[in-house]
DNA sequence: GGCCAGGCCTGAT
DNA sequence: ATCAGGCATGGC
């Protein structure tokens, strides 16, 4: 269990040793990475980049778990970000392993073990709706799935793969492959990423193939990371929104 | 109370 | 290939 507590211009991770910091959380918040190269480099003859970047220059691209965000990202699908997070809450103490931290007792997320074992009935509780069946065939598939199969394969071939998950499709692949580190060059087209590419970017295409495709043209590797900002920043000012206008 | 939500599946063209 | 219609549930 570790703590990572913002300081300002600095995050201070707490109860972390160094080899844990190194061989885990590293990579997770993706360290690595020089994000001030990236922001010139997406933000080089864009003054709709700039903006956006500027907007919110903390943002990074997390490296998250697969199999956390594969279940996370189909509970995800034409839901509400406050009922998603409930969702993954309400899955995590009825499945998940109780940890006590200070005075709070935790929940892990739930392994792929026990929820395979569910029913739709059993997992009625999560309020999950039809996504629940979703969830059980998706544990049920990584159980039998090496995974490490995918990290040798590029962004296309990973896609590929994950949309043959029931309840997976070309969104939601895009966003387990991108948040999960294996695909840095997916740019996921959801309503308002959608929006914010017909009113800043226009002539990115009408259906979410040609936007993806343009997106991907347009920032190579980087088109996930863009695809971050962008997004962010047409959550926040409510960009194609009738009654809002660009800050 | 009705519209919408970080969409996908199915069945019909 | 493309497209309407349905879908569980609840936020606002």
């Amino acid at each position: 269990m570790v703590e990572a507590e913002n300081a300002g211009r600095n995050i201070i991770f707490h109860n972390m040793s160094p080899s844990e910091f190194v061989d885990v959380w590293h990579g997770y918040f993706d360290l690595g990475r020089d994000y001030g190269a990236v922001q010139r480099k997406l933000s080089e003859n864009d003054p709709v980049m700039e903006r956006a970047i500027a907007f919110a220059p903390g943002i990074r691209v997390l490296r998250q778990d697969f199999y956390e965000t594969l279940i996370s990202f189909i509970i995800s699908q034409n839901n509400n970000i406050p009922r998603i997070k409930r969702i993954i809450e309400c899955l995590a103490e009825n499945y998940g392993t109780p940890v006590a931290y200070r005075e709070h007792i935790l929940y892990t997320f739930p392994g792929a073990r026990v929820l395979s074992s569910q029913t739709e009935e059993s997992l009625g509780c999560i309020r999950a709706g039809y996504r629940s069946k979703y969830i059980i065939r998706a544990a049920q598939r990584v159980l039998e799935l090496d995974i490490d199969t995918l990290c040798g394969m590029d962004s296309k071939g990973v896609r590929q793969e994950l949309l043959k998950f029931y309840g997976v499709g070309e969104k939601v692949a895009d966003c387990i492959g991108l948040y999960s580190g294996l695909m840095s060059d997916a740019f996921p087209v959801d309503r308002w990423v959608k929006r914010v590419m017909a009113t800043l970017y226009p002539g990115s295409g009408t259906s979410n193939e040609e936007i993806a495709a343009f997106a991907r043209k347009k920032f190579g590797s980087l088109a996930g990371i863009a695809q971050q900002y962008l997004f962010y920043y047409a959550r926040e000012n409510r960009i194609g929104i009738e009654g809002s206008d660009d800050p």
